[in-house]
DNA sequence: TAATAACCTACAAAAATAGTAGGATATGCT
DNA sequence: AGCATATCCTACTATTTTTGTAGGTTATTA
């Protein structure tokens, strides 16, 4: 029950971007030196987080990534389920209808995941990266 | 960011037992046929459930495992707990003092972590096992 | 004394995580 | 034009965690 280093290292590269004061991109080598984060690692969480248009590139010399959007426009859960993935703390919450045994009429625990999942998103959706620097 | 089959097993065969209304122990055998789970498994996580107090054993035949307390004072957390162990996010958040690269002090990101832990305990005390039957 | 059940330890397969490695593509600077 | 810098993309690999299996020991009751 924790989060991959895939979101320890995305959300801190994130404050890194929304901490960049000029209007420069920052290159992941850069943060990847700073952080200490195998830069080729680096480059696959951005593929995501850009997948998930929290962040655009520009390519090249001079270029790096830039948040989409002000940092007070983004949430933690945001940047969670980006890299994690849509959150389900167990497979009977994945997908639609439940898969295994789990029938959602009957099934009294499933209430209880259910309100788990709605409180852990409520509380990521709280927090806005510009809380974070 | 799932929970183990652990803790999902471990909580279905606590309803069963808190299913048995008669004062006979209620053996692992039983529970691994009707919820088909390997029985071996099952003793591994039961092992854990009464080292953690929530169970206790009778051995021998017609033995079997009995709840340590009336259901209603068994919360779901601390089934998960005795499971999955110590609750922790990220490896920040486990042991007293963070351990890498996480000064407690200045870390704005811990923050996040911890409001959101509390949420996830307080939300699955409220759970009782009573409430699950 | 035979059947039943908890108890204990070591091992093993499978899946997920956490990276490495190497190249292709695009862009600005000199 | 050409070089340096960056993103982009895919495949591979090592490690760790999860999810069990297997086999035996001990205790209790009918």
């Amino acid at each position: 029950m924790m989060f991959t280093t895939k979101t320890e290292y995305g959300l801190k590269a994130m404050v890194r971007l929304a901490q960049n004061k000029s209007k420069k991109p920052t290159p992941l080598t850069q943060i990847a030196k700073e952080e200490h984060i195998s830069q080729s690692y680096l480059e696959q969480i951005f593929s995501k987080l850009k997948s998930n248009d929290l962040v655009f590139a520009v390519k090249g010399s001079e270029g790096g990534y830039v948040l989409s959007r002000p940092a007070s426009k983004i949430n933690v859960f945001e940047i969670v389920e980006a890299l994690e993935g849509p959150l389900a703390v167990f497979y009977c919450m994945a997908g639609e209808s439940g898969k295994i045994g789990c029938s959602a009429k009957g099934c009294l625990t499933r209430r209880v995941w259910d309100e788990l999942q709605k409180n852990i998103i409520k509380t990521l959706r709280k927090f806005k990266l510009s809380d974070l620097i």
